[in-house]
DNA sequence: ACCAAAAAAAGAGCAGTGCTCTTGCAATGG
DNA sequence: CCATTGCAAGAGCACTGCTCTTTTTTTGGT
């Protein structure tokens, strides 16, 4: 069975991977708008028009780059996560922030691929939503643990943003309070702003020593989600 | 002297003009990443080698379109800043910071432009420089101000840190404290990384009432940098 | 072991891109 | 008045994503 029919699958599922390997490797060399079915086919000699029985158009291949950007990304954090699994919950939650940056200044195409301006007309499709929210799941991980113990800071909530903050509350963390719940998204969200301008040149001349920097402003954060 | 040399510059900077206006409402249509030299020189009459007499590659072309956002942008900030005079310090900063969430909205190509990942092996000339801090400068001008008067909260800074901080400060703000000075930038790119996550689909699923939770998260901004 | 069917690869071609180079025309100013 | 200069046009190069058709290869049942 698995030699029978599993012969022409095999080569299927090496082609494919060698495809996205080679993807993989012009993105992280020159940058996702600089990605080339036809400098891909070339480099694995093969025609170009063979490659579209493998990936049926160029969003498609940047699809399939994208959701192994997030889930990379997603197990640094939650390696990163697990290294720290004994440390205080601020700093298991700040760890988590640097392995983000680090996996980050590692893979700036990757990172700009996943976190950068969206290219118009392609909308990522609903399959990379789990991979995408692995990285966030592992900060909403220590927060809930943090809140089993004790030692939180409370935090403010306006009447205007509770029901919104109980709807967040509900969906991603059941047993986070709802004023936590919404100072972690926007904690998630200003963290890949600090690590976004620091990549994307924006603290060109303003910024020297960005990962002192860093390590401060996402001190900053942790308070921000009641840790500290 | 005006119209001696002046008919040929006159032209020349209608043309000029009129190539800028029209690459801008395709960005704005499309993105940046359809921006077609040739597209333009087709609706404006003209043979596409002929617009290399204005813009010697398409990235000068986009280059002069950065300036041109960064400008649009910071003039917004600034009113901004105007209207709300008259305000406390922490809802002028908020006013700003919802003026940078509506132009993003208003011009989204625009914002990614800007904000978005940039263009690989294109670097952003030293001329955008000045365009691109118009809007900090206004957050800068508003922690300054508040820092004449009274009322603000003490802010925390790492030993580690400070000569960074001190450098930091000494650079853009001369008045303002170390400690103010580093809390600002991190507000800066905080601030960007909700923008851009609202305007990039990160919120989607995550994220209903945005108008609101902006609100609140810039308020917490707001503290974070010693206004309340 | 053969042979029809399915899958993959190859080739040609379309419409588009940025950019360069050469050629012809027209406005400019000594 | 006429050489110089600025500009427009055209042709062409080397690419791109993608489609359609033809050829080759592999597969599984008889």
């Amino acid at each position: 069975m698995t030699t029978a029919q599993g012969a022409r699958a095999r080569a299927r599922n090496e082609v494919t991977a060698a495809i996205k390997e080679e993807a993989r490797r012009q993105v992280a060399a020159e940058g996702a708008a600089k990605l080339s079915l036809r400098a891909v086919a070339r480099e694995l000699g093969m025609v170009s028009s063979a490659l579209y029985r493998y990936f049926p158009s160029r969003d498609e291949l940047l699809t399939a780059l994208i959701i192994d950007a997030y889930d990379a990304l997603g197990a640094a954090a939650e390696k990163a996560r697990d290294i720290a699994a004994d440390a205080a919950p601020a700093a298991r939650f700040t760890a988590v922030c640097e392995a983000v940056r680090d996996w980050a200044l590692g893979h700036p195409h990757e990172y700009a691929l996943i976190y950068g301006s969206p290219v118009p007309g392609y909308a990522a499709p609903e399959t990379t939503i789990p991979s995408a929210a692995r990285t966030g799941l592992v900060l909403v991980g220590i927060v809930r643990d943090a809140h089993q113990g004790p030692g939180l800071a409370d935090l403010p909530l306006p009447d205007a943003l509770r029901p919104e903050a109980e709807r967040m509350a509900a969906e991603l963390a059941p047993d986070l309070p709802p004023e936590a719940a919404a100072a972690l998204i926007a904690a998630w969200a200003q963290l890949f702003g600090l690590v976004s301008f620091e990549l994307f040149g924006q603290f060109h001349k303003v910024v020297e020593d960005r990962e002192r920097f860093f390590r401060h402003a996402v001190t900053g954060l942790a308070r921000g989600v009641g840790l500290r």
